[in-house]
DNA sequence: TCAAAAGTGTTCCTGGTACACCCATGC
DNA sequence: GCATGGGTGTACCAGGAACACTTTTGA
């Protein structure tokens, strides 16, 4: 107990709720398992103590990376919760993010790992400690309005896909069945999707084309004024 | 230095962005005179630390009255800022909220009080220490996209409003002129205006007609799916 | 009589929405 | 041959944008 300050202190933490999308498109959220008390042996969000040399986002990295083995993610920070009561032991107040990430890419590696992390479809979350299901919900309720607005889906998808794969990462979060041909049409008329010469292989089906999401131009349009809509 | 922890911890401040429209139409933000140092005779954002018993939200509102005199406002958290050396004592991370307020109430309040408080307009803020220009521009930035699609505007405004003050408010904080006609067309339609039986006075010109905006009704509204939107 | 804002409709065009069929492939 | 998704065009309608003049009042 050596760290002594003139007035008392709130624990700062920060917390990371994982978004990603299975093979059966269906999104998912990553759990990790806690070791110590409190809550020990429930499933919680990941997330921990803000060291005094590391920015709150450096922290959010750093707990994603120990704790899930996930790293070079999009992350963007959520809302700071600051409740009271919100932590049993004493007041802490958590800032928390969100992070997109291509969860065919991360099943293997933190389920494998001795990490005890594991991914959740959101309709089957198990009851979270803390305040862990109000920050669930605010996070999954900004996924579904800035996916609207901010071409951010892409960063749960493999770098090709499929306008089909699209389509329904847009139906799964956005809950709600799209029209094929207009969908097509108002993502092409962006002209923000590089059509590659690539096609599906062992499908039952036609095969589609792959195509690739152009950050670059997204970025140089958004200067000029550009909205991305859906 | 009688409050001692097992690990170093941050301080956690909570900084406010108070907008105020004045009677020219211009926007401006309170700042108020540093009493102690570090920064000790600059204008800043007001704020100051959070204390154990209360919440974020709650340390916001106690720091505006204590600070500025104003309660009773829209008040909202913008971003937590958390850069390793934002502030040159120590590591101390804060969380912004930004609020609204109708000048016309505080404008006497504050400058009367013996608090050295004052409105800045915003082209023309001192230069402001720590990251508090940076919580401004991010203050500035969210108000501008926020009242697109949130009815927060009338916030800035007396509850009996003009028309015209409306346009003219919309026309300050998103930076261009808009059309009389389709202006009042686009909000009149959505009927969230109650036209009252009640007409400006002492005016060179022809008197306009007052109108309040119905809270209620945009609530129960937004319940079923409607988005307000300029 | 001048200045300043109040108040009011129509036209045009863009973009959203609704909708159905043939194609390619693996099993 | 059947199931599965790939891929394509048109017609209709609603809503946004552009645009100008008369009215009222105080100075």
């Amino acid at each position: 107990m050596s760290y002594c300050y003139e007035f008392p202190r709130p624990g700062l933490t920060v917390d990371c709720v994982v978004f990603g999308l299975d093979e059966q498109d269906s999104l998912k959220v990553m759990l990790i398992l806690r070791k110590l008390p409190p809550f020990q042996g429930q499933w919680a969000l990941p997330g921990g103590f803000v060291h005094l040399e590391e920015t709150l986002e450096e922290a959010a990295f750093r707990e994603l990376r120990e704790e899930t083995g996930i790293k070079n993610v999009f992350l963007e920070q959520l809302y700071t919760f600051g409740a009271v009561n919100r932590d049993p032991r004493e007041r802490i107040v958590s800032v928390a993010y969100y992070a997109l990430v291509n969860l065919r890419k991360y099943n293997i590696e933190a389920t494998t790992d001795a990490m005890a992390a594991a991914w959740f479809a959101i309709a089957e979350l198990p009851k979270l400690p803390f305040d862990h299901q109000q920050i669930f919900e605010t996070a999954l309720k900004r996924l579904r309005s800035k996916i609207r607005y901010e071409p951010i889906g892409f960063e749960l998808l493999p770098k090709k896909f499929t306008l089909f794969q699209l389509q329904k990462l847009y139906e799964t979060v956005l809950g709600k069945k799209l029209d094929k041909r207009n969908f097509r049409k108002k993502i092409l008329k962006m002209d923000l999707l590089e059509e590659l010469d690539e096609l599906q292989t062992d499908v039952a089906h036609r095969a589609a084309r792959y195509y690739e999401f152009n950050e670059v131009k997204y970025q140089q349009l958004k200067q000029q004024g550009f909205i991305f809509e859906i």
